[in-house]
DNA sequence: CTAGGAATGTAGCAGTTGCTACAAAGACTC
DNA sequence: GAGTCTTTGTAGCAACTGCTACATTCCTAG
């Protein structure tokens, strides 16, 4: 392995740090160098621009967050759509998982607002929350389950979007509401 | 009324159409005055800076969708969570309602950042959507009616954001997978 | 030891950003 | 018509953006 190598991975896992601790907000090529070590030189050496820098960091971030979330609940797991908002509302609202639901709100925006290379970024990790979801609705009739993942989905999401607006006190209670959910 | 002050309700009118169609990308000064049919320099002289400018254009659009809101339920219906997280999804996912919301949630991450002068729009418009939801849920025990309003909230922005990134159709059923929701 | 590629530093370009200094034009009072 | 305030145009500044040309140092193969 190259020293570029080397330095890529690092620098990946340095600028991956960062973004969790600090958003999407300094995410200039200057900022980024400075944050991982190196000069902005060096960034567009070891990758070929910014858009490729920023993707290889956050396919590294959602797939350490994949990581999390399928240890948290085992796949296969037969729940009900009910029984899962309540399981996927706790898991990711653990400490644990906060900063990455805040840059992963950061990141939807940024795609929405069509900002390179954040759609297909937002994609992918969209797809991977609702296979996520999918795989342990084993009680859930199998016609019903992209329509209930996607729902879990989005309550997941708005949880995390509402603690920006409002405050982790209200996020909490709201969390706690949540997990009364039943489908009839 | 004086010129300026005509002018500058007027750029108001139509720099809010502005970004309900094309979002927060397009935001330098030169391009919404570009928007409006005046020069940057104009803007300047109608508002003390691109945060006023912002503020007073994004309290406008806010007036104006909470106006469309109010209208769709009347406030006082006595709903319980249950159905007013049906009713709500309805109303916020009408068409007419669809470029609010996306817009909605770019001013949301955009708090997210400290983007000045989000965090204080977003503050407040939360404070309206919440105030909104409580109204209607007289058949909900009002301790619980905080948290209810929380959660309703975060499921319908979190519909809103999926729609970002999974298309209208998923989105849609999930809606009305959301409509079946009940609380125990 | 030396040739040649890998790795890094220096400096800067061209574009965009929010904002401003300056002055000219228009409107309105006396 | 003189003087004054409001309104508008021209030009540009200083900071920042992503990115690059060029030169230099370092390491290794032969």
């Amino acid at each position: 392995m190259s020293i570029r190598d080397t330095q890529r991975a690092r620098v990946i896992e340095t600028i991956g740090a960062h973004l969790l601790a600090t958003g999407l907000a300094q995410t200039s090529l200057r900022q980024l160098a400075a944050a991982a070590g190196v000069s902005d030189r060096m960034l567009l050496y070891y990758f070929t621009d910014k858009a490729d820098l920023l993707a290889q960091t956050m396919a590294r971030i959602a797939a350490d967050s994949a990581g999390q979330l399928a240890d948290a609940i085992p796949p296969g797991a037969a729940l009900s759509a009910g029984q899962l908002i309540g399981e996927a509302v706790r898991v990711t609202s653990a400490p644990a998982m906060k900063p990455f639901m805040r840059l992963w709100i950061e990141v939807v925006a940024a795609a929405a607002r069509g900002e390179a290379p954040y759609p297909a970024i937002a994609h992918q990790i969209t797809q991977g929350f609702l296979g996520w979801i999918e795989a342990r609705l084993g009680a859930t009739p199998e016609a019903e389950r992209p329509a209930a993942a996607a729902m879990i989905l989005a309550l997941v999401d708005g949880l995390a979007l509402v603690e920006v607006c409002s405050g982790a006190a209200l996020t909490a209670q709201a969390a706690n509401y949540a997990a009364r959910l039943r489908v009839i």
